[in-house]
Formats: structure tokens, C-alpha cells, sequence
DNA sequence: TGTACATCAGTGAACGCGCGTTCACTGATGTAC
DNA sequence: TGTACATCAGTGAACGCGCGTTCACTGATGTAC
């Protein structure tokens, strides 16, 4: 038996103001990084008290990591819907869906792309369930490298298919490429051929099934 | 003829001061990233005022685009050095060795290297040599694409190269190795193994010289 | 050789601002009896 | 049906701090004449 509090019950989670707040703090990183992410500034864009932020966040550390457990979380399921197409649709198109599946991910999100993989910026220790959301990511990587390596897979493969997919999404949205392609366009089409062209790379190499 | 100003000359540039506050700047930056890098602490740990920096630097800003200008030049060298192999070693030594260059110089100074792909920390009008010191690093990987893919290469083919050791650089030393890799020694032989892999890969789809 | 003076390489006090966080409070809402 | 009360979802004022930057100054050093 499970015993009711007196009071008021908790608020349909769904709540405005705390998804608001995350949403603008996405806002934030990505306009200016770890630094542009004030207690302050985040309920001014909410349109609230700063005070009233602390309400549903016990710090600024807390809302840093509620997107970076959110961000790892989306990013897994990502490369899981990518990783899956491997029972239908064979090794090289499964690369290229997941290398798109990351990339993407840091376009979309790119703020918290950055503060994701700076373990400096949320106390690990503090933070448990940072540390379990990344690993679920990054067991997909592993799983994509079996895919396409099989039993030839090696956490050496698995690093230059990171490598690969986390450079590609650093460059893209640090504003590396713009220099060489100054449209969003370009850069998309850029992008595809990349991965299109390191994912065949790979295949080239791998016995076929 | 020059007119030589009427007062004291500038002093030598190999200045203890000035120098002593980059360098502080730099351990700054790789401590606790941009937003740690602050006039008043760099002052405080060069044994300063929190007013003497502004004698070597007008502003804030002007001490990161230093230090991005010397990272950018820091970086080219290095590769120049690597791709100049290219003469004497053969394809894949070549390659490695500037995968090498690359990755080290990231792990040397793992602050600059951040701040460095990131234009919007200082302002591209404002500081034209930054784009240069930018430009004459790009220069030096498209060498390196010709030298690996002769009259084949192309901007996408530069794109792998690039994504590839700038993951690796962005990965080796923002902490997302530590995990698997927890001893740096560790981390520097699985780095080799993962750039002698794919050195491999690369030169096994080039046709031989 | 002397001296006036321009410049160098800083020092030291002070400004106004935005920040994180603490404290005390408040009206609304729901539950227990 | 009434009412006491616990909780929710905030508000509003205030704190102390570190920051970037401006201003006015200072002793030392070198050059011109």
C-alpha cells in the first residue's frame, strides 16, 4: 500500500515553466556556450523570476545535467533506430544512417552536443545517471561496429568510426566548414558525400555477408 | 629613412611579462575553457596587477586571438614538418606522422585547441591573421590529401582526413577515452593503434607510387 | 657632460554590472477529517 | 458540506563576489640637443 501525501499533489509532469526552462537553456549553449548559460538569463527568456528556476532546479549544475542525460539519452535512441536497419538493409547503408544519425544530432542540438562530451562541466560523481546515459550511447557505437566489422571488430575500429562521426559533427557546427561551404546547403550536401563516401571506404574492406 | 621615435624603444620583445601572462592564459584555458580565462586571474597568477595585462593586450579578446593565431601557426608547422616526410618515407608514414602532428598538438595544448574552432570567440573582422593562421593550417591538410591521393583527391576525401583526426584530437582530450582508457599511457598506444589502422585503410585503397 | 622630456612598464583605486544563491514570504490548490 | 492544513509554484528583496574596464598616477629608462 503506498501512502498518499496530505497536500497538494505534484503537478501533471508535463509541466510549462520546467520544459520552457530546458528549452531555453538548449537556446543558451547554443548560442554561446557553457557560459551563456545563466540561472539569470534562462528565466529571463522563460519569462519568469530568477528565483522561480530553482524551483525545479536545484543549481545551474543540475540543469547542465538534465541536458546532457536528455542529449545522450536522444542521441542513443538515434543511432538505435539507425543500427536497426542492419536486419533489412545491409552493412553499408546501416553506416551511413548512423554516421547521419550522430551528425545530425550535433546539428540539432548542438549546444549540448558540446557540454556532452566535457565531463568537466557536470560533476560525474554527483551525476550518476550522466555517466549510464552515455555509456547506453556509446554501447550503439559499439554495436554499429560490430555490424559492420563482425567478429573483426576491435575497440581500435570502433575509435575511427568515432572518431569519424564526432569530428564531422564538431566541425559542423563549430563553423569549421563555413569557410569552404557558406550555405547550409552546400554543407549538407558536403556532409552526405563524406559519410557516403567513408562508409563505402569501410564496406570496401569488409568481406561481404 | 625611419625616424626614430624620440623616447625609450620598446623594450625586447622576447618579454618576460607578456609571454608569462600567455602562458598563463593557456593553462587557464585548458584548466576550465574559455569561460575561466579571466584579465583578473591571469594577472593573479602572473604575480601582476589585474591592470598590467591591459598594457600588453587592449582587451580580453585580444589575448585569445593571440593565443588561437599562435595555436594556428603551432598546428601548420607541425604538419609541415609530417607532410615534408612525404619526400623521403612513403604514403603511409607520411599520413601517420600528420595524424600524429595533429592529434599531439591537441593533446599540447588542449585549451587553445578548443578555442581555436570556435570563430565566434573571437571576432573574424577584428582580427584578420586569425583567418590566416586558420587558412595556412586548412593549406597544410589539402597538401596532405594530394600527397595520399594524388591527382584523386578532392574536397571530400579532405573532409575524412580532417573529421577523422580532429575527432580524435576532440576526444583524446575532452575526457571520453578515460573511460575505456583510463592510464594516459593506454590512451597514447590505443591513439597509435587507431592512426596505424587507419593509415592502413587509407593507403590500402591508394594505388602504390 | 648635462638636462629636458618622451616613452615604457607598470601600480592602485574605483566604477558599475551580472551572476549564483539565500531568505522570507504568498496566493492557489488540493486532501483529510 | 466545512474547515484546517500541507504542499505547490512561484514572487521579491537582498547578499556578497568576481569580473571587465576606465582613470589617474609613478618611477625608471633612454634619446635629443
Amino acid at each position: 500500500m503506498t501512502i498518499k501525501p496530505r497536500g497538494r499533489p505534484k503537478a501533471d509532469p508535463t509541466r510549462d515553466l520546467r520544459q520552457e526552462l530546458l528549452l531555453t537553456s538548449r537556446e543558451l549553449l547554443a548560442e554561446g556556450g557553457p557560459g551563456a548559460l545563466s540561472m539569470r538569463e534562462v528565466a529571463r527568456r522563460a519569462g519568469c523570476t530568477h528565483q522561480a528556476p530553482y524551483h525545479y532546479f536545484k543549481d545551474r549544475e543540475v540543469i547542465l545535467a538534465a541536458l546532457v542525460v536528455e542529449g545522450f539519452t536522444d542521441l542513443a535512441e538515434r543511432l538505435q533506430v539507425a543500427n536497426r536497419l542492419a536486419g533489412t538493409q545491409g552493412i553499408k547503408a546501416t553506416l551511413v544512417a548512423s554516421a547521419h544519425a550522430y551528425v545530425d544530432f550535433a546539428i540539432s542540438q548542438p549546444g549540448v552536443f558540446q557540454i556532452m562530451f566535457r565531463p568537466d562541466m557536470c560533476d560525474a560523481t554527483r551525476f550518476p545517471d550522466v555517466q549510464q546515459a552515455g555509456a547506453s550511447a556509446h554501447a550503439e557505437l559499439e554495436k554499429l561496429t560490430q555490424i559492420v566489422y563482425g567478429e573483426r571488430a576491435s575497440p581500435t575500429l570502433a575509435s575511427i568510426l568515432w572518431a569519424q562521426v564526432h569530428g564531422l559533427g564538431c566541425l559542423m557546427i563549430d563553423g569549421s566548414m563555413a569557410a569552404q561551404f557558406p550555405t547550409e546547403q552546400l554543407r549538407t550536401r558536403h556532409l552526405q558525400e563524406v559519410v557516403e563516401q567513408f562508409a563505402s571506404m569501410l564496406v570496401f574492406m569488409t568481406p561481404a555477408k
